[in-house]
DNA sequence: AAACTGACGGGCG
DNA sequence: ACGCCCGCCAGTT
C-alpha cells in the first residue's frame, strides 16, 4: 500500500489515535490527519469521527472525541454533544479555556 | 454528472 | 488577532 488508505482502515486509525489522547489534553483534526499520513485532509477526520460515532454508538464515551478541537482551540464539535457538554467534559479534566471559549492550546495540545 | 457541504488547515492581507 | 480564500476528499443533492 503506497498512500492509499482504504476507508475501513482509515476509520479504525482515527479511532485508535483518538482513543489514546491523554486525559486533560487535546489534539486537532489536522494533527491526526498528518499523523495518519493524509495531511491536508483534516476534514476527513471530523467526518470519520462522526461516522464512527453513529456506527459504534459512542454515546457512552468509549471514544474521547471531546478531546479533538480545531486548530484555534474552538469546540467545533460541540453540537454533537448537546449543549455545553463537550466543554464540561474538558473542564472536568482540568482543561483551561481562554475568555473566548477556546481551549488553551499552548497548555493542552497533544501531538499524536 | 456537476455543484455543494462540512467536527479543517495553511497562507495572506 | 482576525477574516477571507483556496485546497482537501467523501457523501449528498
Amino acid at each position: 500500500m503506497t498512500q492509499n488508505n482504504h476507508n475501513k482502515d482509515f476509520y479504525v486509525r482515527v479511532y485508535e489515535v483518538v482513543a489514546r489522547i491523554p486525559e486533560g489534553r487535546v489534539t486537532t483534526y489536522g494533527a491526526i490527519a498528518r499523523h495518519l499520513g493524509i495531511g491536508g485532509s483534516a476534514r476527513l477526520v471530523g467526518w470519520a469521527l462522526n461516522k464512527t460515532l453513529s456506527e459504534s454508538g459512542n454515546q457512552s464515551g468509549l471514544l474521547p472525541c471531546h478531546r479533538v478541537v480545531n486548530r484555534t482551540g474552538e469546540l467545533t464539535g460541540k453540537a454533537w454533544f448537546g449543549g455545553d457538554f463537550m466543554e464540561q467534559l474538558l473542564r472536568s479534566e482540568g482543561v483551561r479555556f481562554s475568555d473566548k471559549g477556546r481551549v488553551d492550546m499552548m497548555r493542552h495540545f497533544w501531538e499524536p
